[in-house]
DNA sequence: TGACGGAATTGGAACGTTCCAATTATGAAG
DNA sequence: CTTCATAATTGGAACGTTCCAATTCCGTCA
């Protein structure tokens, strides 16, 4: 059964040329002749022959492996992300490496480190949480190129792309306040995180921009999850003067704030309003449709790989700082009525 | 920038030692000296050393590197899947190599290939919808080990993992038709799959055995996801004899028919009895809680790299096939009013 | 006929590791 | 002081590819 290994050279007999012509086949040269390329197919598809990617490193030093590490692959918007790279790396001719950290550095420095050992050209990183420029050093002084995603850390030299959450969540909050919200919430999500910073901030900013008083009792924090929307949502209603709408940290959460809600009898939407951050793919078909703050993860995940690949064929430029645009997306779970027929279509 | 590559070479010659002590070292052999031993580590410190696998690979023809390959990842049942199976094979020094097919036989081939040509030591694959015996010979006959995962493929001379289906499904029914249904229905899934096959045996045995009348009607496909469950129950509401109760093809579904329900002014629990199939992480904090058969992913994900690890281990021993238990998780979702706070305390 | 030039092909040296067989150092026993 | 066993180290060949420089082939032109 345990096959003896189809090499080059095999093939090279078997049509009747030298290894050299059969490599220049596989890396489909012009410069060999139509007759003979077909003759070195033949022969191997006849063998059986599977190519050795490994040797072919080896002498050439670049290969087509690109690196994926995320953060915390169960989280759909992380999946979507690796999606969306996979489709452009695929049509680049490179396949893609993923890996989950589960948030943990410890982790993240091995996959790392075991990712260079496989030679990849290029590597996407979502950070673990509390990541900073020490623990990516190494790396990047390694010349690889690398694009930071989702989180940026401050004063790695490195290329980001990161959404801006900090006009996303002054949309969101805005929307709140034409529909005449006063008490608004800011829920989940951990507060020692860049992401959470940057959303709250524009959660307050945008209070602030309307003259209504901000009060840290309003800003609870929980894990980014569906289960901690459910948490945060019951200590919220916990307060003495309620809220009567949230800004959730993330759309997963923004879920377990209507389960939370729900469990009280309160109908997402009608009763209390909710918006989330992400766009993740069930966003659209949930019940009450979610609104949120579109950041397309797929779309991201694209850009974040064309950028890399950019960077691989220069050869290592300059680092860019992408902040990607973002848009509300209303629906109905933030007590709007419009556009349910069009949406159901869609 | 770009710096030279370190090589054992280097390591010998800066630690004053030759190129096969820096390579026992490597390899943790007790055969080199404490204290040459300390010199190499901390020549391969100063230096920056990365090792280099392809050079590894090439030698020893046995890389540390396990593929898995699912058909869905932005479906978090596998995504949880590859987690389970990255737990394992981390800890057993190997690293994971993931693909995502989206259901694409083409794709699928290609990314196979692929991580053959990195010399893969074993493949963990759950195979794209429509994948026949013939799609997976070249793969099985290369002698490299495979275990099928979540579907299994007549005629596949392959070890294979998955669920039981049927049971599961029977399960679910008879604890429906305990509560007092008569019209039950089984929503979602598309109809050309095995699994969804087992599932809906399962569905018809138990209404068979406690001699109610099995309508097709009554079965209804859809795509396995959020959308199409949405879909499947609103065809189903449209019945003159509308159903009472449903059995979903997945959580996925369920949380589709759940919105579905509620957009029709439906209480999914209260009014419509529903339930899913997986257990994803969601069914428990979900409101209400969903009444699940339960497949446990990351689980199933870690008993596959068990068993994948085992026969790389052996050098190939005969396919196994096995059926792993399952078992149905009352929550609310079915109308049940039990354990809500114990749930909710855990 | 000989020279020329482009197209096609080729041998051999790399790439960075592992492994084998061989060698040298280190003590212990005689 | 030999002899031996054991521990530690080592040089060189191999792994399967790519790439360079060199070579052969073949038709065309003077």
């Amino acid at each position: 059964m345990v096959k003896e290994r189809v090499t080059v050279i095999d093939i090279a007999r078997a049509a009747g040329v030298s290894k050299s012509t059969v490599s220049l086949v596989l890396q489909g040269s012009s410069l060999v002749n139509e007759a003979t390329r077909a003759k070195v197919n033949a022969a191997i598809r006849d063998l059986g022959y599977v190519y050795n990617r490994s040797a072919a490193n080896l002498r050439q030093a670049k290969s087509k492996i690109i690196g994926i590490v995320v953060n915390d692959l169960t989280n759909s918007f992380f999946a979507e992300l690796a999606v969306g790279v996979d489709a452009v790396v695929q049509s680049a001719g490179f396949v893609q490496f993923l890996a989950n950290t589960g948030e943990k550095i410890e982790r993240q420095r091995e996959v790392v480190a075991s990712m260079r050992e496989h030679g990849v050209s290029g590597l996407i990183v979502s950070p673990a949480r509390g990541t900073d420029a020490a623990d990516l050093a190494p790396l990047v002084e390694s010349g690889i190129p690398v694009v930071l995603v989702v989180r940026d850390i401050a004063g790695a030299e490195v290329s980001s792309l990161i959404s801006d959450n900090h006009s996303g969540a002054m949309a969101a909050v805005r929307h709140l306040i034409e529909r005449g919200h006063q008490r608004i919430a800011f829920l989940g999500g951990f507060p020692d995180t860049a992401v959470f910073e940057a959303r709250m901030r524009g959660y307050r900013d945008a209070l602030i921009e309307a003259g209504i008083p901000v009060s840290d009792a309003l800003v609870i924090g929980s894990a980014p999850s569906r289960a901690g929307g459910v948490t945060a949502v019951e200590q919220a209603m916990m307060l003495a003067d309620r809220p009567t709408a949230a800004l959730c940290f993330n759309d997963a959460v923004a879920f377990g704030v209507c389960d939370g809600l729900r469990a009280r009898r309160l109908e997402p939407g009608a009763d209390f309003a909710v918006i989330g951050f992400d766009d993740v793919i069930e966003a659209k078909t949930a019940v009450p449709a979610l609104t949120t703050v579109s950041v397309d993860p797929q779309g991201m995940g694209q850009r974040a790989a064309e950028l890399l690949l950019k960077q691989i064929k220069a050869g290592k430029a300059e680092p860019e700082a992408i902040v990607g645009s973002v848009r509300l997306v209303v629906r109905q779970s933030c007590g709007a009525q419009v556009e349910r027929k069009r949406e159901a279509l869609a």
